[in-house]
DNA sequence: TACTCGGTCACT
DNA sequence: CAGTGACCG
């Protein structure tokens, strides 16, 4: 036992679990004052039995109503309860205004040290450093003790308000000191929440987070409970073991069961070996653990979620059955989850990687549990994107079925990111300036880094695709009938080889990079529209910082023609019944080499479309808008070395409605050139902003981001449940941009992230045969078909993209300062770039010099690194909170 | 025929 | 790593 007892007090923590009282009801009474201090219940919208309850305000618990009843319960112990509806949008629940609000209390919350958002109304503090300075104030007079902090309840002593006031201002054991100074600045944190926010919330104040959450339960609402070490035992001693973090479930109820523990300090009587043997050795060492009271999880410096995601049940017979019905509800989910993720880019400066889609289905009407699977791809912004990834990856899921019935979908992007992954290019173009001598290019070139490797171009792949009008078949919701949109997705693929060399020549060139320069229009505009230049020094760039808000653009390819393997998508869509056929009955999905062909064929290839849509773009608002061909597109991009030109705007002829649109020259500006540059979507300010040099924003679409390594393990790739469907609806670099996402690392990526996931079709046999061939004998025969279709298209792109770039003008190139991308030139030295200009800075801009600064200390010092990553960490989530607390 | 709609984490 | 499942509220 001994050795699990604090023994030093630099091992002793103060942890805070702050905990908002019935949240989702505060913030509508906050909306709504009428509604204070009535019976009140949030209910979510669902007609049946007026809808479920996910808050209950305290005085309607107070008249007997439960979080697990429905409205009509509810309204039955309390009739005259206020029943607030949760907001709707696109068909479903939208918790967004209580998200904001926690994003609210959270800025306030974090104030006094590290902070972790546990959940949209919790938090977790970590207060350790902030009490130790305090404990030298700890008043010593009980008058001095805040207000809130008299209040504060004391574990093991009696609770009444002036013996836990006398308990906190007379402890003289040190971790009881900590805990009483620790939660003197609890006390102050709710009170300015109550005071800034008009919340009420409940707090916990232990050694661990554990404890701290088990506290901040127990005296509800609007209080706080102090945990000292001592009160454990007793605490422990009659406490139900499910009440403890994580034995809720089943894991509780295992060792209820099978060991017969009612308490946790039941279980702190069984032999750590027993616990082992029964739920493997890590399980059993954090059971025993936190049985004793001992919990080492860290306090994660973390204030936004990790993951954004949207989900709508369908129960019973609400059941989607038919995939017009499934990909409407697809796209109402995008709609949300887009709008989400352009708000976490425009607010944070974060990027998703992954798109998750969950299905929950059943294949009978009778089968009693439904079957829950989830697929993943990477992300691509845009509403039309991720409604068709999201799509493919369902529909993957619900091919095999003959009948299906879906009670549940989500969607969610995950992998957020608000930094490059690695700082090679920032440390590229730093070592660029001249006469600077650059820390981040000593020790070698980063080799190790896949980014800056890449940006040196083995092989530079340059694509652009063509995209075809897909039928798209929407149900819609209120008259039960379908429609047809078009729907710009797919496209074809067209290649060019652009650069070649090897790993020689590669490792020549990161260590003396030149970035070639061009001027074009879009640069000039940008950089005019970016205003005054701060004092000089080293480059970086960004772009402008002029507001995009309005129209957004998107670079999509398209031909106008239908192909029969672009109908025989909309045949899918719209004719459910045929899901789990071979498609024999179609000549078009009867094989995979014949869908290239097809795809391949020249109508594939033959424009570029400028696509504009609202912010808030519904179902039918896109049209499609301007059409190059894709020799106007490459237009003056010419030149075979993978760092050429930038795109020549006389070149774009961007004609139509977004050429007229109300927007300010910002918008119409750009628009002009974007068509066919990478200019940023609907992620317009922070793409501008923020990750211009990784992403080559205006211009220079051959620019390192394209440029992809020639790992070639295709065969590998090519068997992972993807099938070519020869249609890109960007370019590779638009889509990065939207993506913010590094260039794929093979070709075999690339055409994966290109590729929509394997559909329904599968092969020439029917289901009959399948079901008697083996599993691994079906995949082969996949594997192979498909190979050689893709070789096919390799062969054909690259001859197609070669001939166009041999006959672009070869640009001018000017070999200027090193510069990635386009728009404001930052000039200062990152070495010693103080704090304000570095704030000045875009947030990407930002995160990367530290992240170089980072790397040169990692060399130097190893240690105090740490430590800078720590603070860097801190100053870099000051922007979003700036933001919210304005 | 119904605990929604979010989230996080660990395992494999 | 993609996918599943446990757990939380």
């Amino acid at each position: 036992m001994a050795r699990y007892q604090f023994s030093d007090h630099a091992e002793l923590r103060a942890v805070s679990h702050i905990d908002m009282d019935c949240f989702y009801v505060q913030v509508e009474q906050r909306r709504n004052p009428e509604l204070k201090g009535k019976p009140t219940a949030v209910v979510q919208y669902n007609p049946w039995k007026g809808g479920g309850l996910i808050a209950v305000g305290y005085e309607a618990r107070a008249r007997g109503v439960k979080k697990q009843m429905r409205g009509d319960d509810a309204r039955e112990h309390c009739p005259d309860i206020n029943l607030v509806t949760v907001p709707t949008a696109h068909g479903k629940a939208d918790l967004t205004i209580y998200r904001e609000a926690g994003a609210e209390v959270v800025s306030i919350l974090s104030r006094k040290g590290r902070c972790e958002r546990a959940s949209i109304d919790e938090v977790y503090l970590d207060l350790t450093e902030a009490a130790k300075e305090r404990m030298a104030h700890v008043p010593t007079n009980r008058d001095d003790l805040h207000a809130e902090a008299q209040k504060s309840h004391v574990l093991g002593v009696t609770p009444n308000v002036s013996d836990a006031s006398s308990w906190l201002v007379s402890r003289t054991e040190y971790s009881e000191q900590l805990l009483a100074a620790a939660a003197l600045i609890v006390a102050e944190l709710r009170e300015a929440v109550r005071m800034e926010a008009r919340f009420s919330c409940s707090a916990g104040v232990a050694h661990n987070k554990m404890l701290a959450k088990l506290a901040s339960n127990m005296h509800k609402p609007a209080q706080q409970t102090l945990v000292p070490l001592a009160a454990v035992p007793g605490l422990f001693e009659e406490l139900p073991l499910k009440k403890l973090r994580q034995l809720g479930g089943k894991l509780g109820a295992s060792l209820e069961n099978q060991l017969g523990l009612n308490t946790a300090g039941d279980l702190m009587r069984v032999p750590l070996e027993r616990l082992q043997d029964m739920h493997g050795k890590n399980v059993g060492m954090w059971l025993f653990r936190i049985s004793r009271g001992l919990d080492d999880d860290p306090v994660n410096d973390r204030v936004l979620p990790k993951s954004h995601g949207c989900s709508k049940t369908f129960p019973g017979r609400n059941a989607l059955a038919d995939l017009p019905a499934v990909r409407h509800w697809v796209r109402q989910l995008a709609l949300e989850l887009d709008q989400r993720l352009e708000t976490d880019a425009e607010q944070n400066g974060r990027f998703a990687r992954l798109l998750v889609a969950s299905v929950s289905y059943h294949t009978e009407p009778t089968l009693a549990s439904p079957h829950g699977v989830s697929k993943s791809c990477p992300i691509a912004y845009g509403v039309d994107r991720i409604t068709a990834d999201a799509f493919g990856l369902v529909r993957r899921v619900l091919s095999d079925c003959q009948a299906f019935y879906v009670t549940s979908m989500g969607l969610s992007a995950t992998n957020l990111q608000a930094t490059p992954e690695k700082t090679a290019s920032i440390t590229t173009f730093l070592r660029k300036v001249p006469g600077k001598q650059s820390a981040a290019s000593d020790g070698g070139a980063p080799t190790g880094s896949e980014t800056t490797d890449r940006g040196e171009g083995e092989t530079a792949l340059d694509e652009e695709g063509n995209g075809g009008l897909r039928g798209q078949v929407a149900a819609d919701e209120k008259e039960g009938t379908a429609q047809i949109e078009g729907e710009r997705g797919g496209g074809s693929g067209e290649y060019a080889e652009t650069s070649t060399g090897g790993e020689a020549r590669r490792k020549t060139e990161v260590g003396a990079r030149k970035v070639k320069r061009q001027r074009s229009p879009l640069r000039d505009w940008l950089a005019a529209a970016s205003g005054p230049r701060p004092a000089s020094k080293v480059i970086s760039t960004g772009g402008s910082e002029g507001k995009g808000k309005g129209l957004e653009r998107e670079v999509l390819a398209g031909t106008a023609t239908q192909s029969d393997a672009l109908k025989a998508e909309g045949r899918a869509a719209s004719e459910p019944a045929e899901c789990g056929r071979t498609g024999a009955d179609d000549p078009a999905l009867q094989s995979e080499e014949l869908r290239g062909d097809e795809i391949d064929g020249q109508h594939a290839l033959e424009g570029v479309s400028c696509v504009e849509r609202g912010p808030d773009s519904t179902v039918g608002e896109e049209c499609e808008d301007v059409q190059l061909t894709l020799e106007e597109w490459i237009g003056d991009r010419g030149g075979t070395d993978s760092r050429s030109a930038a795109a020549d705007p006389e070149h774009a002829s961007c004609e139509g409605r977004g050429r007229t649109s109300e927007n300010e020259k910002g918008a119409a500006s750009s628009a002009e050139v974007a068509g066919v540059t990478a200019e940023p979507t609907g992620l317009s300010d922070l793409a501008k902003s923020g990750h211009a040099d990784r992403l080559d924003l205006g211009g220079e679409l051959g620019e390192g981001n394209v440029a992809i390594e020639d790992r070639n393990n295709g065969e590998e790739k090519a068997d992972s449940g993807f099938e070519w469907k020869g249609a890109l609806a960007e370019t590779a670099t638009a889509r990065q941009v939207r993506n913010r996402v590094e260039a794929p690392k093979s070709l075999e990526a690339l055409w994966q992230k290109a590729a929509v996931p394997k559909t329904d079709v599968q092969s020439e046999r029917t289901v009959e045969d399948q079901a008697g061939a083996s599993r691994e004998g079906r995949r082969s025969t996949q594997s192979k078909t498909r190979k050689r279709s893709l070789d096919g298209h390799v062969a054909d792109a690259k001859e197609k993209l070669q001939k166009l770039w041999s006959k672009a003008p070869s640009a001018k190139d000017e070999t200027g300062p090193a510069e990635v991308g386009s728009g404001i030139t930052y000039e200062f030295d990152w070495q010693e770039v103080d704090q304000s200009t570095l704030d000045e800075l875009p947030l990407a801009i930002q995160a990367e010099i530290r992240a170089a600064q980072r790397l040169q200390m990692q060399r130097q010092q190893p240690k105090a690194a740490k430590k800078l990553e720590k603070a860097q960490h801190a100053q870099s989530i000051k922007p979003f909170f700036q933001r919210k607390s304005r």
